[in-house]
DNA sequence: AAGCTAATCCGAAACGTTTCGGATGGTCAA
DNA sequence: TTGACCATCCGAAACGTTTCGGATTAGCTT
């Protein structure tokens, strides 16, 4: 099990041995064959532990998963982590993961991946725009990409374009004629919650609307139902809501159904992430799907690069998301008008939507 | 920030400050300060890959999720690897994750993770009746613990009774009168998928009644309502679904919708797990609460048991799952009653069984 | 004064790999 | 014949830790 059992039952050395298998070329060919040969006999596997501690790498990769209250059952994660690790591991990398609640708990767990070298390299998530994480890491030179842009910048990142399709967003509803858009974000320190936030302004400012009534918490049922409800019971209520996820938008669906109110007719309502339930929600729910796999494949691809020696500094990438039109936003409802008519005009709309962003 | 370092500049031996630092008794009380200090000074942080070769051990549990189609999104495994994460850090050892599809690439990743030594111990979860991981595992004499029993058994396992969850939930739909309950299963080769299918079995038997219709499929979204589809439009209509999981009971739902049918009034739908949609789903998901936390902290104290020693052949425990009641079950549609009477004895059912459960 | 014990310390080996800098022997050209 | 060159192999060091088996000293007993 060890190239010095090889080698001695082969009356060679270890060195021999080791750049036979190694691809060496100072070694005869029928050397070698002897070599390949035996190791597959015994079942020879390098041992990795011995393989890092010479290379004075630990070939793994780590990633801290956020525990928090509400901020479990992201599949968000779930996927990342799926879309990563065949290729991670054709790349000889282990996945280290962890878990630990946003905090100092966090980025102790940080510190201790990286004091301990038990990573070569680090995956953030769940970003934030000024994040402690990022400067320690810059500063233990370790390196890493982040899924999410920072206030800072200067380190490898990949991002979905947040800002723009929350704009789109904004502007499809705008184009359905609602005027009193209502926005249920999530925290704005966190990058996403930031630049989604951002495109619904935009959006606005540019249609010379007046900006409808916000809330923010962490994205998850909960809060999008205790939200949506504060949002709908208040002064102006909203004909639209714009909702910063799925879960979030999930909650408001119900929120509306509470108070009898009929998604997609009587107030839309948009969310971000295109998870598995917005597709089976009670109304399904128009979202947008941000190819989560498509920007882990770019960000190993940035890791990778980094771990053969490139500079992080410049790789960004912001990607799209596209829309998924569903059934729970529409035209604004006429005061005066007949469901009816409204429920045709919706589907034309819908219909025009979807050849739009399929061409 | 190596021992040698603190050696030198110390005017001591490694061997010296490893003991000192390993808090063994032959090394002077002075002396240890003396390295403690210096070890703080400059920051030393032990080796993790340098004690891992001397110790023969590789300080890793391994887990692989199954990447399949449908299979991601399950919060099930976040939950998993978030509650393990604190209590496997804070003994030292690592998790490497990867993913994989079930089949022979899956084998494979098992082997790989064992034969070049890259854990000490590993996680099985996603287990099937006859599982060719666990015959590996026990071949390669690693230690391991299962999530879900195995046919063969005779290895460390943590398991959420099924069988005594779906008999229960059974009996439930039994007292609120139904006697067309079909099961919506997952694929009877997985564990969980046996021995919950095994549950409603037993429950029909015991109360004298034939069995309902019966449909298995991936547990998600898409293959509950297209299996409920196939069970509303089949020849003995079901006044009751029970689903081996919220994601298929979520899908069942959205048919009944389809068709027409309002849950817990016209057909009584239960699910299992008590994801966060099942509480905000169109009618909110009467479910079953396995308590992943507490399962994964037994699984931990399973396989920490085996790796200081303990065999872990006599390692079982069967946890029970708790009923959450909520509004997609109730008392079978009297055919001639009329809706609001049924829907005041449901109440009634609904509030005696919460009274129950909590008790 | 000799032997015994306890308290401290340390050298060297070991874990399994990679790699630097040769070493050996043979062939070929000058 | 001698030097150059090539093909092939190998010894030893290094990565940083733990641990076995002493070694040294001082104090104490008899």
């Amino acid at each position: 099990m060890s190239l010095s059992q090889i080698a001695t039952s082969l009356g060679l050395s270890v060195t021999t041995v080791s750049r036979a298998l190694g691809g060496y070329s100072d070694v005869a060919e029928t050397t070698r064959k002897r070599v390949i040969g035996e190791a597959e006999r015994i079942g020879y596997r390098p041992n990795a532990v011995a393989r890092r501690l010479r290379g004075g790498r630990s070939d793994a990769v780590g990633i801290v998963l956020p525990t928090g209250p509400g901020q479990l059952g992201e599949p968000f994660f779930l996927r990342l982590i799926a879309a990563i690790g065949p290729r991670l591991a054709e790349a000889g990398l282990d996945l280290i993961v962890s878990s630990a609640r946003s905090g100092s708990e966090e980025l102790a767990l940080y510190r201790q991946f990286v004091e301990n070298r038990r990573v070569d390299a680090m995956i953030v998530a769940r970003t934030r725009l000024d994040d402690d994480r990022i400067a320690y890491l810059r500063h233990a030179r370790l390196p890493f990409v982040t899924h999410g842009r920072t206030r800072a910048g200067g380190h490898a990142s990949v991002d979905i374009d947040g800002t723009r399709a929350f704009r789109e967003a904004t502007q499809r509803l705008v184009g359905f004629g609602h005027c009193r858009i209502g926005f249920i974000g999530a925290p704005l320190d966190y990058s996403f919650g930031f630049f989604r936030e951002a495109g619904w302004r935009a959006a606005l400012a540019e249609a010379g609307l007046p900006h409808g009534p916000t809330r923010f918490a962490e994205p998850n049922e909960e809060n999008g139902h205790r939200l949506a409800h504060e949002l709908l019971a208040g002064p102006e209520r909203p004909t639209a809501l714009l909702c910063a996820t799925d879960r979030l938008a999930i909650g408001a669906l119900h929120a509306l159904g509470d108070a009898g109110l009929r998604p997609g007719y009587d107030v839309s309502v948009i969310g971000y992430d295109n998870s598995p339930v917005s597709n089976y929600a009670a109304t399904p729910l128009t979202s947008y799907d941000p190819d989560i796999e498509g920007a882990a494949g770019r960000m190993l691809d940035m890791l990778l690069a980094q771990l053969a020696g490139q500079e992080g500094a410049g790789m960004n990438e912001l990607r799209g998301a596209t829309l998924v039109p569903r059934r729970s936003d529409g035209p604004v409802p006429n005061p005066s008008g007949q469901t009816k008519s409204r429920t045709i005009s919706r589907e034309e709309k819908s219909d025009d939507e979807r050849l739009h962003d399929t061409a």
